[in-house]
RNA sequence: GGCGGUAUAGCCAAGUGGUAAGGCAGAGGUCUGCAAAACCUUCAUCACCGGUUCAAAUCCGGUUACCGCCUCCA
């Protein structure tokens, strides 16, 4: 049983799918105006996590996230850039995918954007306009948001507070168009040269609550298990789409509220913004270093904890990595000179760290205790692996078990073949230089091969390589 | 002002009443022609003060520091 943390009840609970095995989740996805910077890798990676763990465990994950494709940042942004809102998404989408496949994230079951549901938006405000929960007031739509009850359940605002605090806004022109300070727009009215839809109440764009709640329900149902996001969408976003949503259907409108922690940059341990000058693109970061290394980085960081994002932080993920790495190539190279049959100890002693990792990661996706566990699972490999007498069914179960469980932190482990005939034939050299002594000569191999990246490790079982 | 979070070794970090997991870095060792990789050993009384208890990092009260949300934001 798979126990998660609840934002809306703030503590921990039994996961209990609305479908038996399966999972239905929303994250709310990024606006596209920009690279994805390291903030949002962190919830994507840790919602990629997330669901790879509910996959190993057996779900069916229906996996929706949405791109926010049209609001002030895109107007801005494509006016600023000489083109135009959708020039600017399908450019920023491609960066996306890019990205995330690089940092190993699994491709979302749908991907839907604002601008590809404007009729459903459109049809969506007009059941809270026929219900009352919205009104039109020069050519916007707002919510009538003291009309839902409950409003600040998630974030545990009381809504008088939010009343001082919104009165203090008063003076820009659409407070102004509102019957309440804290209404908020579901549709607002174009302006000149805006990109624009047709609607009943007369031409503008979607509100930044509305695709969220009209997509949620449109992929997943009224109710669906898991809405996740950032921790600063608590409020007012997910607040809003809660009041949105469960006005419409009357229906509760996700069991499990789950938010990411942050990142932080820099030994300031500040918040990244573009004002502080500390702005960190995953598109930056993978030029200059295995993009594993921050996948790593990041999924071995519980989901709710902040990460503060540092160079030595970040090192430190890299030597982890070489570590997994190391103890994978140490197993797939002592195949060779392997016995039939399996060693029953290796069996049992595997299983049993299964189960530790699993109870570790039931645990509201506990991947501090859920790495220790596969970092234990390393050890039994470059043990096993030094053996005098190893077994294939035994290295297969360490393979193929150690493979999957990294997999859930998105690290892929492959074996490399050397396709250079050259390094072959000089690695011969070497081993027969070494076999007559000439340690002059096969040290200078070694330091040839080094020179172009190619690091080699005397075994028992003979010579190994692998890429620097 | 309102809401919420965090404080454990040089660093990352687990641990929610029974005497401090794991990782990185460091030190010593084994293995190796030398290396590398690996393995072994070693390295903290848990921000501070007070209380409850046979027993607290873990519970209660207080203090301090840092962070986030309340305005676009993962």
């Amino acid at each position: 049983m798979i126990n998660l943390y609840n934002t809306m009840t703030r503590q921990k609970e039994p996961f209990k799918p609305i479908t038996p095995g399966v999972v239905n989740m929303y994250v709310c996805g990024p606006t596209v105006y920009n690279y994805i910077h390291i903030g949002n890798a962190r919830s994507i990676i840790a919602f990629d996590t997330i669901r790879r763990y509910f996959e190993y465990r057996g779900y069916k994950v229906n996996f929706v996230s949405n791109f926010t494709d049209v609001d002030d940042h895109m107007i801005n942004t494509a006016r600023q850039d000489h083109t135009t809102v959708p020039k600017l998404a399908a450019k920023y989408i491609a960066a996306f995918m890019k990205d995330s496949k690089a940092i190993n994230v699994e491709p979302a079951t749908v991907n839907p954007r604002a601008t590809e549901n404007i009729p459903e938006i459109i049809n969506f405000i007009q059941v809270l306009l026929d219900k009352g929960y919205a009104y039109k007031s020069d050519g916007d739509v707002y919510y009538r948001t003291r009309m839902f009850k409950n409003y600040g359940k998630l974030s545990g605002q009381n809504i008088d507070q939010l009343e001082q605090g919104a009165s203090e806004h008063v003076n820009d022109e659409e407070t102004a168009r509102k019957e309440d300070p804290i209404d908020f727009a579901l549709w607002k009215k174009t302006k000149a040269d805006e990109i624009s839809w047709e609607a009943p109440w007369g031409k503008g764009r979607p509100g930044w609550h509305i695709e969220c709640s009209v997509m949620s329900t449109k992929y997943l149902g009224d109710t669906i298990d898991i809405h996740g996001g950032g921790e600063d969408l608590e409020f007012p976003h997910h607040e809003n789409e809660i009041a949105q949503s469960e006005a419409k259907t009357g229906k509760t409108f996700a069991h499990y509220w789950m938010h990411n922690g942050f990142v932080t940059v820099g030994d300031e341990n500040e918040k990244m913004s573009k004002s502080l000058g500390n702005f960190v693109t995953v598109h930056d970061i993978i030029q200059e270093m295995d993009p594993q290394i921050l996948r790593l980085f990041m999924a071995t960081t519980q989901y709710r904890r902040p990460i503060q994002y540092t160079r030595e932080n970040l090192a430190e993920a890299g030597n982890n990595l070489a570590k997994l790495q190391n103890a994978f190539a140490n197993l797939t190279y002592r195949y060779q000179g392997a016995d039939e049959g399996e060693n029953p100890e290796i069996t049992t002693r595997v299983n049993q760290l299964t189960d530790e990792f699993k109870q570790a990661m039931d645990d509201d996706f506990n991947v501090q205790n859920g790495i220790a566990v596969v970092y234990e699972l390393a050890k039994e490999l470059n043990v096993y692996s030094e053996r005098d007498v190893v077994k294939r069914d035994s290295l297969d179960l360490l393979k193929t078990r150690f493979v999957q469980l990294v997999s859930i932190f998105g690290v892929k482990l492959e074996e490399t073949k050397l396709e250079d005939e050259t390094i072959k034939q000089l690695i011969v050299q070497r081993d027969q230089a070494r076999e007559n002594k000439n340690f002059q000569r096969s040290d200078e191999i070694r330091d040839q091969l080094k020179d172009q990246g190619i690091i080699l490790e005397d075994t028992p079982q003979g010579t190994r390589w692998k890429r620097e």
